[in-house]
DNA sequence: CTGAAAGCGCTTACAG
DNA sequence: CTGAAAGCGCTTACAG
């Protein structure tokens, strides 16, 4: 029948009540009080041995497995669980593994600083409007919301618990330092290098805002990115990139890396390098190139960034930039924790030590196979 | 600095006062009872329109978003947190797609149904130990723990909470029906119809139980398996199959199914196909085939179960079980779902209705490329 | 080294 | 239609 029923008496004692041992119950069938019988188990102040064991021993007689979190979280004030509010993340795991590799390292260090993780999704219907009224955290990360943040935002930032919204927007940057200007940087000298003249460049913009897929200039481009996007925009222009065309992908997915590869070739001079900012961007180029029969890198070369895996390459390796997504998880989660430690000192009246500079994560090349060498 | 406190103010109303507004402070406001504040959020029973805007002014004013889910929680017993006890699942996730689907699967259905899921690891440490004893939940789906369950079960037990292990291993078939025996005869069918005389059989059993890869009998391998390997071993009974060798497998990942290859390919007869129970093993197949320099399928065919999509294997599709993960997750959690209202009606001194037969999950076949037809 | 008591923020019979 | 009160299961000063 039902698993926990199959399982049932094999922790149990003798005397097993079963039904909702509290520590009240225990306290008294041990003869002491329940702030000694508290003690016993969370070892905030020192017990008697002896008086100890005995807590223990009715503990175990009657199948008391320790404090019942519920009440420790409300007595406390700590319910030891972070939101993680998501929805793309799990969707389709073949399009976001970064999303999916920073769930991990979020999840991995709050679990080792002892915060269990839950998942729950924006607010865009009455069912994830209650469960987010529903849900107890003490804390929040939103990742690639790309949808619902119009009443999520507002909600999270009601409920005045640490946040950090991680979805390359808004401030993703106060918890982790990348310097992303750095890599493109690198990535852009490298294809001038490589002999490449005419360069084009595909950027995105949110589809949230509405704005259409379409060729642009760089300054009005830039305008519209966001931050991160702009740091690997500024890497260009210090490598000296001046490009022939400038295409806005109006949302992060492979079909909008086609379109820019589209109207980008279809310019009187067609750029033989591509430089986008998301790998997902450069396969939809590669994707397009291959349609049109052109071969890549020879005919057309491209550029991404994330350096993650994506389906249906072939073998080719896009020349990307390496963002490390589970060790990006486990810098925001750090952060998060010290948000929390610092909050906590302010509950108490104190006043916290300033959070410092956030980490910094590495952002390495990986030459792979997409640019060409042209003499 | 902190995210929340840059979004500060966009939904503070003039006389905000922030710090901890409780129900008791909005109906002190509003002068009503606390009773009465409580049902004009939990719409709980009917409150006159004026009182109820009387309240609902006075929260907006104070910045009161609702009630805390904390003091709900405690009061009603019920925290709408369901935990999944997992570990394998993120760690690598090229390698587990399945159990990501399921995962997908059940917080969706939790999601929708008003719960969230908080992701917990095995108990296998001190760090992971606390974190299960600190965590809130009303019910728990516990996914593919190979490890650490010999304390992480007892105690999960211990909380008397309804449970369902979806390991594959112990009761997953209390909540989900599938009838692997019926797919994997179907399969081994068309393998026989496709001329193949000299089938070897490759399966799992857990390595948890210390067995180690080899060689053995049918009899042996069937005794030591798990329910649902056992089932699909059915299918090939079913089918006709009687195998010139059977393998072993200790793990479920890619070098135990090449270790299966290396090992029948040995046999004096050797076969001509190879049944898995396992996508997994079928690749390590692939990958000891191509390493010997054999063509899959001309010179070597083969099975799996799970049609998930593997790396590495250059255009071949295994010849497969279609098992829907997200399908999969969603009907495990309702399972769960029926158990927690079964269990609600208990706690109200009522005798819940029996749940049923669990949902089946379809399971059908994916005919790819990896059997060959013989003459 | 231990106890009695207040309090965490709600919900829910029970009364009226 | 509304209120006063008990209680959910703990922790944590405060006393001794």
């Amino acid at each position: 029948m039902a698993p926990s029923l199959e399982r049932k008496g094999e922790g149990e004692e003798a005397m097993a009540e079963n039904r909702h041992v509290t520590l009240a119950a225990v306290a008294k069938a041990a003869g002491v009080a329940k702030s000694t019988a508290s003690h016993v188990f969370t070892g905030k102040r020192v017990v008697a041995p002896e008086t100890a064991e005995r807590v223990r021993h009715a503990a175990a007689a009657m199948g008391y497995t320790g404090p019942s979190p519920l009440g420790r979280a409300l007595a406390s004030g700590r319910t030891h669980l972070i939101a993680v509010v998501t929805h793309a993340l799990l969707e389709d795991p073949d399009t976001d593994p970064l999303s999916l590799a920073i769930l991990d390292g979020l999840q991995r260090e709050f679990a080792e600083a002892g915060y269990g993780t839950v998942l729950i999704p924006p607010i865009t219907d009455e069912s994830s409007r209650v469960l987010a009224h529903t849900v107890l955290y003490d804390g929040v990360v939103s990742v690639r919301r790309m949808v619902g943040f119009e009443e999520t935002d507002p909600y999270l930032a009601s409920r005045k618990v640490p946040w950090i919204a991680l979805d390359g927007y808004m401030n993703e940057e106060t918890a982790v330092y990348m310097d992303d200007a750095k890599a493109t940087e690198e990535l852009a000298r490298r294809v001038i290098a490589a002999g490449h003249e005419r360069i084009g460049i595909a950027a995105y913009t949110f589809a949230v805002e509405e704005r259409p897929d379409g060729l642009t200039t760089f300054e009005e481009l830039y305008a519209s990115a966001p931050n991160n996007v702009k740091r690997r925009l500024d890497g260009f222009v210090r490598a000296g990139v001046e490009p022939v065309g400038v295409f806005r992908c109006g949302s992060v997915n492979r079909a909008s890396g086609a379109a820019a590869a589209e109207a980008l070739l279809g310019l009187e001079e067609p750029p033989t390098c591509i430089l986008t900012v998301a790998d997902v961007h450069a396969a939809g180029v590669i994707d397009h190139a291959r349609r049109r029969g052109l071969r890549v890198p020879e005919d057309l070369s491209v550029t991404g960034f994330d350096a993650v895996s994506i389906a249906g390459l072939d073998g080719d390796e896009i020349c990307s930039v390496t963002q490390d997504g589970v060790q990006k998880g486990r810098i925001v989660a750090r952060r998060l924790l010290a948000m929390l430690a610092a909050e906590a000192v302010r509950r108490e009246g104190g006043t916290p030590s300033p959070l410092g500079e956030p980490e910094e994560l590495e952002l390495p090349l990986r030459w792979g196979t997409t640019v060409a060498t042209r003499e």
